[in-house]
DNA sequence: GTTTTCACG
DNA sequence: ACGTACGTGAAAACC
């Protein structure tokens, strides 16, 4: 186990200026600090004997976090003179313990501290001890966390259970503790007249400041206390904001960077003597070196190509010294862990957190900056990392931190904010663009965190972005010679179609058009439909027409028609046009689009190929393996229902797929009443239906008109359903219930939705959005699952078969190209990374196929 | 830019 | 009392 100490440079000089008698030198510089400090920090050191030592401290300058509560900070002491005096030399001797001393202007030493003790959290095998005298600290402390507390007389180690033995709440409650009761020595509120201990037994109550407000009413808190807490809320959130410490800062660090290697001990030595501080010499085993003046001094390097170079004063020296300082910037942060990127038209700006670059789109610098492990806050990324990819920038090793996903995470049903609007939002319309995306990124994040929604943005949304760049770089190949004859036999087709309507019709017209179409059919031909359009005119909808069908031939071959032309227009033709020289064909995976969670996929949209129809299927066909290669086709089997019964806990629904029986039968049997062994075909035809509409949000009427019964046996359906899973009703009741209180529905893995619907005073609105509690879970956790295993599969292909590539999702489906020889290699694979992207109380079961094409199956 | 229609899960 | 299933994207007509 590696271990990393982490100090809080500032809290352990102040601590020991006051905790140690006034000392100085014979010329009377102040030393007690740095004597204190040494004292604290060399006992430590020896402790602990870390792999890794790092030393915080505060720049002090408005930031964007604080700056809004300068107010506060105002309040402070100021620092004695005789302390200030000894910074410079207690930094000076820090580095030569060999201790890295970082100070970020723009954050706070904890803040660094947070960062680094995540990072560390964050890396197996490593554990944090951060030493710090302010308790502030100790919200850090977790499993893998220690925090080292120095106090006057000691300084205690303080473990988990150390502080949940002191303080009775969880560390990370401490914030929430802090919300409530506050902090003299930090300037932070909290809610007046509630001390450490009100606060402490209502945070052990109700877990974080959140479950006190949501559980304010509750009969054990006293009325007093109640009425302090309420007109002290904001006070307590703003508080809960100043007292939590950022653990997502651009250090431009890695761990590796902060490795101890001992201390300096000839430096040291010559350091602490000009400090008199002789009992530190003896204590960490110091001596005068043998030689102490022959250590040359390395000459400086002469420089007379660069000068001359830059002594030239044309317009193209200017251009080249640019350059250089460009070059300067990429060598510069070769150490730097996080950039901001802000792509414009034609350019890239990049920010490491303080000074902003500019690079044209084509600069190789700019994608030289693109080394593993690195991580850059973009705002709809995807762009940039084709261009990566063009460059042969390996962007499964970086790291993107995309804003346009983080907002999504934190409301999927917005439509997508743009970077400015994020900063209007979040940042009080602060837009000193890439820097402030350093800020978003923090401040989002909080966001989600506090929302519980971290593990489906960091488990999910960003590692899925660049797996999807790989799938639309890749592209599904489409046989453009036999798309072609197929689109054109449809044209000829439509052509035939179109002069026997004209013939029927008695005149031409404009088929496509509903408005002449209405006329013709309604008007000329006198048709009757039972519903039509009052406003616009008649609705010609396939449905309206399959009444007519029986009524005139006209109908059919207009219902043909229109199926033939879908099939020309949006698919054969459209795709042709599309594909690339290799004749593949690249969709644009929109990843921040829906409000369930699912993907959508775009120009072209190859997520509703045909298949439901004869003719539309033969579609298909068209979509074909790559010479040498194979389709394999893998989907989940029910993930909805699945998902439904895992969720929803029925028993009843649950036996069904743990007996692997056939969903739609069983339900038949209970719907109707009858055993398994008597239901009809249309009987599981109609139960089928109805399992569809429970996903929906069932309405007797819809599934009524959607297998043409009456709504009263529609109804009855529904009831003898709900009837036989008696949980899955109870969940459909639930869920609404809490969609309601609380504004949103989320799925296992924490996916919210709001439903700002439920609220309204529109009925039909309040229907609708019951609706969408139903099926939002549902969907969303169905859509969870597939993110999941798209990223397992992904990694399992690269490390396992690296000739298969997956080259389509379409919800419950994923396509992948192989070579033929790997082709079962591949099924088996996909079937068990997909099957087992989550565990469920129910078996995940997948079908996996392969064939030429994306219609041949076997 | 909006409406209608229809393709998919 | 109310309208009537969840989630998408594209083509063509229409304004």
């Amino acid at each position: 186990m590696k271990k990393i100490l982490v100090i809080d440079g500032n809290s352990i000089i102040n601590r020991a200026f006051y905790g140690v008698r006034p000392l100085s030198t014979k010329d009377g510089k102040p030393t007690n600090a740095i004597f204190g400090m040494l004292s604290i920090i060399g006992r430590q050191l020896e402790k602990i004997k870390p792999d890794y030592a790092a030393v915080a401290f505060d720049v002090h300058q408005p930031t964007f976090r604080h700056k809004m509560y300068d107010a506060y900070k105002a309040g402070r002491h100021p620092t004695p003179e005789d302390l200030l005096a000894q910074f410079d030399d207690a930094k000076e001797v820090l580095k030569l313990m060999g201790l890295h001393v970082l100070e970020r202007p723009g954050y706070e030493a904890d803040d660094i501290q947070g960062t680094i003790a995540k990072m560390a959290h964050d890396t197996v095998d490593t554990v944090s001890y951060v030493l710090s005298g302010d308790r502030d600290l100790l919200q850090l402390i977790d499993d893998k966390v220690t925090v080292l507390l120095a106090t006057n007389a000691d300084t205690l180690e303080m473990h988990r259970d150390e502080f949940f033995a002191k303080y009775g709440v969880e560390p990370t409650a401490f914030v929430d503790m802090k919300a409530l009761m506050g902090d003299s020595s930090d300037n932070i509120p909290g809610v007046p007249g509630i001390g450490e201990k009100t606060a402490g037994s209502l945070i052990a109550a109700f877990g974080s400041l959140d479950g006190v407000y949501e559980n304010i009413n509750d009969e054990s808190i006293k009325k007093g206390v109640r009425e302090k807490l309420l007109a002290g809320r904001d006070s307590a959130y703003l508080s809960k904001e100043l007292a939590t410490i950022v653990t997502h800062m651009p250090l431009g660090k890695e761990l590796s960077d902060l490795r101890y290697d001992g201390m300096d001990k000839e430096g040291l030595y010559f350091k602490l003597k000009s400090l008199e501080l002789q009992s530190f010499i003896s204590k960490f085993g110091l001596s005068a070196p043998k030689a102490e003046a022959s250590v040359a001094a390395p000459v400086p390097k002469s420089d007379t190509e660069a000068s001359s170079k830059k002594s030239q004063t044309t317009d193209e020296s200017t251009c080249e010294s640019f350059a250089e300082a460009d070059e300067d910037f990429v060598n510069k942060k070769a150490s730097c862990r996080r950039f901001s990127v802000f792509s414009s038209e034609g350019e890239y700006l990049v920010c490491d957190g303080v000074e902003t670059r500019r690079f044209a789109s084509d600069s190789a610098l700019f994608f030289s900056l693109f080394t593993p492990e690195k991580e850059f806050i973009v705002h709809d990324g995807k762009k940039m990392l084709h261009a990566c990819l063009e460059r042969g920038v390996d962007i499964d090793s970086v790291r993107i931190l995309d804003l346009a996903l983080y907002a999504y995470v934190l409301d999927p049903g917005r439509k997508a904010p743009t970077l400015s609007a994020l900063c209007d939002t979040y940042l009080e319309g602060e837009t000193a663009l890439p820097l402030s995306m350093f800020v978003l990124e923090n401040v989002l994040r909080e966001r989600i965190q506090s929302d519980g929604e971290l593990a489906v943005l960091d488990e999910l949304e960003l590692p899925l972005l660049p797996i999807l760049v790989h799938m639309e770089h890749v592209g599904l190949k489409i046989d453009v010679a036999g798309m072609r004859e197929f689109g054109d036999a449809l044209s000829d087709l439509a052509n035939d179609l179109t002069s026997r309507i004209y013939m029927q019709a008695g005149e031409e017209f404009n088929i496509n058009s509903p408005k002449q179409l209405g006329e013709v059919l309604f008007e000329k031909m006198g048709l009757s439909a039972s519903k039509k359009k009052g406003k616009t005119g008649y609705s010609t909808d396939a449905e309206t027409l399959e009444e007519l069908r029986y009524a005139a031939p006209i109908v059919e071959d207009i219902l043909e028609y229109r199926q033939v032309k879908k099939l020309e227009t949006t698919y054969a033709k459209a795709l042709v046009e599309v594909a690339d020289g290799k004749h593949r064909v690249h969709t644009d995976f929109k990843q921040a689009q829906t409000a369930t969670g699912r993907l959508s996929s775009a120009d072209p949209n190859l997520q509703n190929i045909p298949i439901r129809t004869k003719m539309g299927r033969e579609m298909r066909r068209y979509f074909v393996a790559e010479e040498g290669y194979t389709l394999v086709d893998a989907d989940y089997s029910q993930i909805e229902l699945r998902l439904l019964a895992h969720i929803s806990d029925d028993y009843n629904m649950k036996e069904a797929f743990l007996e692997e029986r056939d969903i739609h039968r069983s339900t038949a049997a209970a719907v109707f009443g009858v055993p398994e062994e008597e239901v009809t075909e249309d009987m599981r035809k109609r139960a089928k239906a109805v399992n569809f509409g429970i996903v929906y949000g069932i309405s007797g009427f819809s599934l009524a008109k959607d297998i043409g019964t009456s709504v009263t046996d529609a109804s009855h359906y529904i009831k003898n359903y709900l009837h036989n899973y008696p949980f899955v009703d109870a969940y459909l009741e639930k869920v609404v219930e809490e969609a309601k209180e609380t504004g949103y529905t989320k799925t296992p893995l924490g996916r919210r939705r709001y439903i700002p619907e439920l609220k309204g005073q529109n009925a039909a609105l309040r229907a609708f959005g019951k609706r969408v509690a139903m099926n939002a879970p549902i969907q969303g956790a169905a859509a969870d699952v597939m993110k999941k295993a798209m990223i397992a599969v992904y990694n399992r292909l690269k490390r396992d078969l690296p000739s298969a590539r997956i080259v389509m999702q379409v919800h419950d489906e994923l396509l992948v190209e192989v070579k033929t020889d790997d082709a079962k290699r591949a099924m088996a694979l996909v079937k068990e990374e997909m099957e087992n992207a989550v565990k469920l109380s129910i078996p995940l079961t997948v079908d996996a196929t392969s064939g030429k094409n994306w219609l041949e199956q076997a």
